[in-house]
DNA sequence: ACATTAATTGTGT
DNA sequence: ACACAATTAATGT
């Protein structure tokens, strides 16, 4: 099968043969769109995701309406929310939405346990995704609390032209304002200033980085 | 080609 | 934050 290599080239740098193996025998593979809902709220997890391909958000919904990204995962990563969801089998915190079309392979968590046991590599991967989300957590706070919107949506426009290749970015201004949980007139204003800038050039659903 | 409508973006208070 | 104006895209006639 096709996706036996696919498997291979994105994890093998991290995984021994028979892990792979192992993988491609219980995972299911699942393509997904952009815009696809793939995790909610209170939903109750019951597989690890290793991304394959593309990208998806996280999103943390606030106490009254609003919604914050939290980070982005791309091809390589899991996400260690919905591990130890699988291990407690609590509900979900957190919201996932696709980014950019792409695959996942799910794999059963009643596996989690048992590879954690057989498999060093296992475990150094759950550690270190682990630790890499938690430090992806800790720059979003940082930049919460300590930076001012206009840095963070220059941050936001620069991590997403890097997540896409490109420097154009098609969103509309009220889905930037969603993402960093402010409204969308402010938004509309700090592009007008970086345009005026000259960082950015603006379109209709685009927005061009320069430089 | 033109008019109508909806969605997106811009600006003043 | 709110209201409204201006601009652009989409759709129907």
């Amino acid at each position: 099968m096709v996706k036996n290599g696919v498997i291979q080239t994105t994890f093998g740098k991290y995984f021994e043969k028979e892990l792979i193996d192992d993988i491609i025998d219980s995972a299911i593979f699942v393509e997904f769109k952009e815009g696809d809902l793939l995790i909610d709220y209170n939903q109750y997890v019951s597989n690890i995701p290793l991304l394959i391909d593309g990208a998806i958000k996280i999103l943390r919904e606030d106490y009254d309406a609003g919604e914050l990204l939290l980070y982005v995962l791309e091809r390589g990563d899991s996400c260690a929310v919905t591990m130890s969801c699988c291990m407690g089998s609590t509900k979900s915190e957190i919201r996932a939405i696709a980014e950019k079309d792409g695959m996942v392979a799910m794999v059963p968590s009643t596996k989690m346990e048992e590879w954690i046991r057989k498999y060093q590599t296992w475990r150094v991967f759950v550690l270190d995704s682990y630790q890499n989300r938690f430090n992806e957590l800790l720059s979003a706070v940082d930049n919460i609390a300590f930076k001012h919107m206009d840095e963070r949506l220059m941050d936001y426009l620069e991590e997403f032209a890097r997540i896409n290749k490109s420097d154009v970015i098609q969103k509309t201004h009220q889905e930037i304002a969603n993402e960093l949980n402010t409204s969308r007139v402010v938004v509309s204003r700090l592009l007008k200033a970086l345009e005026n800038e000259g960082k950015i050039s603006l379109g209709r659903n685009s927005i061009t980085l320069n430089h």
